[in-house]
DNA sequence: TATTGTTATACTCTATAACTATA
DNA sequence: TATAGTTATAGAGTATAACAATA
């Protein structure tokens, strides 16, 4: 057990594993984004977009719980696309403090023309992965994901 | 092969990796950024001072493919960092339109408190994964960055 | 001409906390 | 009192492109 300076903590043997996170991440972040551009969302924005097609409608506490958005955040958000013509914003009758986020028809357009062809954007690249290690990088990212949770 | 649309889009059988990425990566830099907050350093601008460390300074444009950070973005954080004394810019004499970013003594001091201390905080999320688990995630994050860059 | 870094523009997202209205 | 969402504050980071200095 040596203990951790600032020389030699780069060596810890956890470091190539949050390295590779990182950069990972900001490598698929990239692309996706870059995919998304042409149709003037953001990777937030796509993933509002995203989480509300084929539903009746979401309240933001919902939102921001499937992804991970906090609400202050989550406001400006469905500001942007409200005033994009995207979600419009519904009042619950049987509890109104809850506001429940739709898409608008033209929100639902754009929810069906971009979403499959993203997914096949986003799917061209990870094709490039067989069956056996998908399953396994799925399963070492969930591990990840529950030690910091 | 069926066709992609908005309806089966989401059970695409890479779906679930791509959330796992983006979920675990969310609760990583979130955990990482609650670390660091104490320090005054937000998550890009702790990247650029623990890549100078134990250095005698680096160009901007090798940050920048270090740290995954657009020149003009770089030129930003490090505005921050120098206004509060934590770098300088040092023109080089043999190339003179490359800059060098060096610590500073109060980086360098700065550096040798928090990065081991940083890296203890971490480690000790880390170390819930066993050896065998850290370079199965290592190998499985590897081959996903192949795959984006 | 090509490269390094800066500047300008214009947003988007972020955390935080106080606030409003409902329950 | 607690909860849902908004507003206010104050940045920080981002992409993009034009730019200056140097090579």
């Amino acid at each position: 057990m040596t203990e951790i300076t600032a020389d030699n903590a780069a060596r810890q043997p956890f470091m190539p594993l949050m390295r590779e996170l990182v950069r990972s991440y900001q490598a698929f972040t990239a692309y996706d984004a870059k995919g998304l551009k042409p149709f003037g969302l953001t990777v937030p924005q796509a993933d509002v977009i995203f989480t509300l097609g084929n539903t009746e409608g979401i309240t933001f506490k919902e939102i921001g719980e499937l992804t991970l958005t906090t609400k202050g955040t989550l406001t400006g958000i469905v500001d942007r696309l409200e005033a994009r013509g995207l979600v419009r914003r519904v009042q619950e009758n049987d509890d109104r403090r809850r506001t429940r986020v739709c898409l608008t028809a033209k929100g639902d357009k754009l929810f069906r023309g971009v979403f499959p062809r993203h997914i096949r954007y986003l799917k061209q690249r990870f094709d490039r992965l067989g069956r056996k290690e998908r399953e396994q990088a799925e399963q070492s990212l969930r591990k990840l994901r529950d030690i910091f949770d």
